[in-house]
DNA sequence: CGCGGATGTTACTGACCGGTACGTACAGAG
DNA sequence: CTCTGTACGTACCGGTCAGTAACATCCGCG
C-alpha cells in the first residue's frame, strides 16, 4: 500500500509542494501550538510528512527554522494589522482600534497562545539567538508603528501613547493565554480609547 | 503508629542549610534567569552543591520542583507589592503607584527577565501542569486584587480598571524583556495615572 | 535513453535528558 | 559496642535530543 502516492495532491500551478514548504508549514502550527523548546524535529517531520535530512537540506539547524517560522510569523502579522488599517484610511486611531478588537477578540479564546515573537523571546532570553533576533526587531518596529500612528493621532507626547499603546499589546498577548476565555484583554479596546482620548486632549 | 516522635527533625531551630532548601535556591536562580526548559536538573544540583537523588527526596519530579519554585516566586512578588502598600495606608491609587514605579525601574534594565509565573505559562501551555496551575492561580489572584483597588479608587466600572491595569503590568513584563534598557515600560506609571484619572472621573 | 537535482530510507552518533538502584557516612538509643 | 533510621553520594538506566553519513529512488528535461 503506497499511501503516501495517492495522498500527494495533483499539484495545480505547476509548483510541487516543496519539503522545505511543508516543514515550514507544520514547524508553524507545533512551534506556536506547543512552544520551541517543546517540539523536537522529528515531531516536525512526521507531521510534514518528510523525513530529517531534508529539514537540514533546507535549514541549517533547529535555531535557524525557528527564524524562518518567525519570519512567516512577522510577515503574517503585518498583514492582519494593515489589512485592518485599510477600512479607514486616513484615520489612525480607527485603524489601531480595528486592529485591537479583532486581537481581543482571539485573545479572550479558550486555548489562545499569544504572540509567537514575544513567547520565542521568553522560551530563549540569550541575547544573539537567531529566534529572539527576529523577534526583538519585530518588536522595535512595532513599537514605531505604534509611535507613528500616536503622532498622527495628535497626541501630546506621541512616544508615550505609543509605548503605553504597545503595553496594552504585549499585555493582551501575555494575559489571554493565561486567562483564556473571560480574561481581562476584553477590556482592551475601552481601555485603549480612554487612553488615547486623554492623551490627544488639549491641554 | 506508636508515637513516632522520630518523623520530627531533631533540631528545629539552628537547622544547617538542608540540601532541599539550596536546590530552592539554585532552581530560582536559574529557571528564573535561563528558562525552565533551558535548565536542565544536573545544572541545578551541581550548583547547589548537592546530587542527584537528593533532588528526588525532596521533589517527586522536575515539574513539581518547578511548582514549588513558582510558588516561591508567588510569595515574593505579594511580599513585594505589599510592602510598596503599606506606605501609603488607605489609600489604594498611591499603593498601586509605588508598586508600578518600581516595577518600571526594574523593567527598563538590561537583562530584565519579566514575570517568572508568566514565562512558566508560556513555557508550559498544557492545561494540568503543575508549574501552568500555579501560575494561573496567582495570575488570577492579581487579578481580583486589582479590581478590588479599582473598586476602592472608586472607578466607575472597577472590573474594566482592574483588568486594564493587569494588561499593563502583563505588557511591562513581557516588553521589558524584549526592549531592555529604555523599553516601553517607562511610559508605565504615566500610562496609568492617565488611566485611572480617566476611570473615576466624573460622568 | 541518460543526466542531475530533489527527495526518501536507514542507520547511526554523541550528548544530554529525567529518574533510580544501591552503597555509605553519621547520629542517637539500647 | 551494635542496632537503626536518616541523609547523602556513586554509578548507572533507558530514552530522547539535534544532527549526519551513505545510499536509493523519483522525476523532469534534453
Amino acid at each position: 500500500m503506497k499511501k503516501s502516492r495517492s495522498t500527494a495532491p495533483p499539484d495545480p500551478a505547476g509548483a510541487p509542494p516543496r519539503a522545505a514548504e511543508r516543514i515550514r508549514e507544520s514547524a508553524r502550527e507545533l512551534f506556536y501550538r506547543e512552544g520551541i523548546r517543546a517540539i523536537g524535529v522529528d515531531e516536525i517531520v512526521s507531521r510534514a510528512g518528510v523525513t530529517k535530512p531534508s529539514l537540514y537540506r533546507s535549514f541549517a539547524s533547529k535555531d535557524e527554522l525557528a527564524a524562518a517560522y518567525l519570519e512567516d510569523y512577522d510577515a503574517a502579522f503585518w498583514q492582519r494589522f494593515d489589512e485592518g488599517a485599510a477600512e479607514h484610511p486616513g484615520d489612525p486611531r480607527a485603524q489601531l482600534l480595528v486592529y485591537l478588537a479583532g486581537l481581543a477578540q482571539r485573545a479572550t479564546k479558550a486555548g489562545y497562545r499569544g504572540c509567537g515573537l514575544t513567547n520565542a523571546a521568553v522560551e530563549y532570553p540569550e541575547p544573539g539567538h537567531p529566534a529572539r533576533k527576529v523577534a526583538e526587531a519585530h518588536k522595535r518596529a512595532l513599537r514605531e508603528r505604534l509611535v507613528a500612528m500616536a503622532k498622527q493621532m495628535g497626541a501630546r507626547d506621541a512616544q508615550a501613547l505609543g509605548d503605553g499603546l504597545l503595553l496594552l499589546i504585549e499585555g493582551t498577548f501575555a494575559s489571554g493565554q493565561l486567562f483564556g476565555k473571560g480574561g481581562p484583554a476584553r477590556a482592551l479596546v475601552a481601555t485603549a480609547e480612554r487612553l488615547i482620548d486623554a492623551s490627544v486632549a488639549e491641554d
